[in-house]
DNA sequence: AAGGTGTGCAACCGCGCATTC
DNA sequence: AGAATGCGCGGTTGCACACCT
């Protein structure tokens, strides 16, 4: 089952390099490259395997690696995308250019994971470790812990989104046409918030609403995802049967026209859960649920 | 000073995906 | 079509050093 270690054969070294090795690596890379790293460590003169030469390079050896401290820049940068995208180490990884996916991943293990506990958050969902959710309880106290929570989450999900968006960009690119429900898809599934925090189905479909137009707007402007167009009255969105024709109407309609509120961090949670509990049922259905309310 | 414990990080391992044959 | 191969990724391990008692 599975595949052969490369590295079964004996006699290949393992275990930390000498400076000699490093030279041999370098020095062979430099001249002809690496196409094909099982082939490197033989042509170099190394007794190691391929995998292992192909690691030391691109953690180490590789020329525009940047070592040493992480600037706060990158630590932001970090924090967000893992809210954002998980213990995507090589994604991350492909933001920070400088830094390999193998430092940023023991960078958060040793330092921002800690730094999160130590703000009593999770550091996989960002949340609260206390409840994990949002449901609001309690005295005032409660309440302003809660308001902060929410502010710090609300922080992430706004990240959270705007990548996404960003990400989104790249698949129309490549030739997506499902939009919207590959942003279903890709919003993450976490504990859900309490139910009672949406207030009204209108609310949550007018916040939906609000996201998929926010989302699918940065399709095609640079403009910040977090403005929202003015979103027409409730009784006016029409059966909207799918992603092309959402687009058409947003168009004819001109909603994007005119970007004139910011989403607030209650609305942004409120549409992400939204987006969470329904995430099964395409966003067409839920336009239809809405509209024939 | 010496032993124990904690921390950071380089390197390894196993798996999945893409490509080649 | 499917087996073989190579690459890349995320998780884990183990070593070296720092700090504590």
């Amino acid at each position: 089952m599975g595949r052969k270690a490369c590295c079964e054969n004996l006699g290949l070294k393992k275990g930390p390099w000498t400076p000699e090795e490093d030279k041999k690596l370098l020095d062979y890379v430099g001249k002809h490259g690496h196409r094909n790293w099982r082939l490197v460590p033989a042509k170099a003169g190394l007794e190691r395997c391929g995998k292992s030469c192909r690691l030391r390079w691109i953690n180490y050896l590789k020329p525009d690696i940047k070592r040493g401290n992480f600037s706060t820049e990158e630590d932001h940068t970090i924090i967000k995308l893992h809210a954002l995208l998980g213990n995507k180490w090589s994604i991350i990884a492909a933001h920070l250019p400088q830094r390999t996916d193998n430092e940023i991943k023991n960078y958060w293990k040793t330092n921002i994971k800690k730094r999160l506990i130590g703000m009593g958050l999770d550091p996989i969902t960002h949340k609260t470790i206390k409840q994990n959710t949002f449901e609001c309880c309690g005295d005032g106290q409660d309440q302003s812990k809660d308001t902060i929570n929410i502010r710090h989450v609300a922080q992430w999900e706004r990240a959270r989104l705007e990548a996404e968006a960003r990400g989104s960009m790249l698949q129309v690119g490549s030739g997506s046409s499902n939009l919207s429900g590959l942003i279903l898809s890709k919003i993450p599934t976490q504990p859900c918030l309490s139910s009672h925090s949406v207030s009204t189905e209108h609310k949550r479909v007018h916040n939906m609403y609000a996201l998929v137009l926010t989302t699918n707007h940065d399709f095609r402007s640079s403009v910040s995802t977090l403005s929202i167009p003015k979103l027409p009255a409730v009784s006016n969105i029409p059966q909207i049967t799918n992603t092309e024709s959402l687009l058409t109407y947003k168009a004819d309609n001109n909603v994007m026209e005119g970007c004139v509120s910011n989403l607030q961090d209650d609305d942004i949670m409120v549409a992400v859960e939204a987006f969470r509990t329904a995430r099964s049922e395409g966003i067409e259905e839920l336009f239809n649920e809405f509209t024939s309310m």
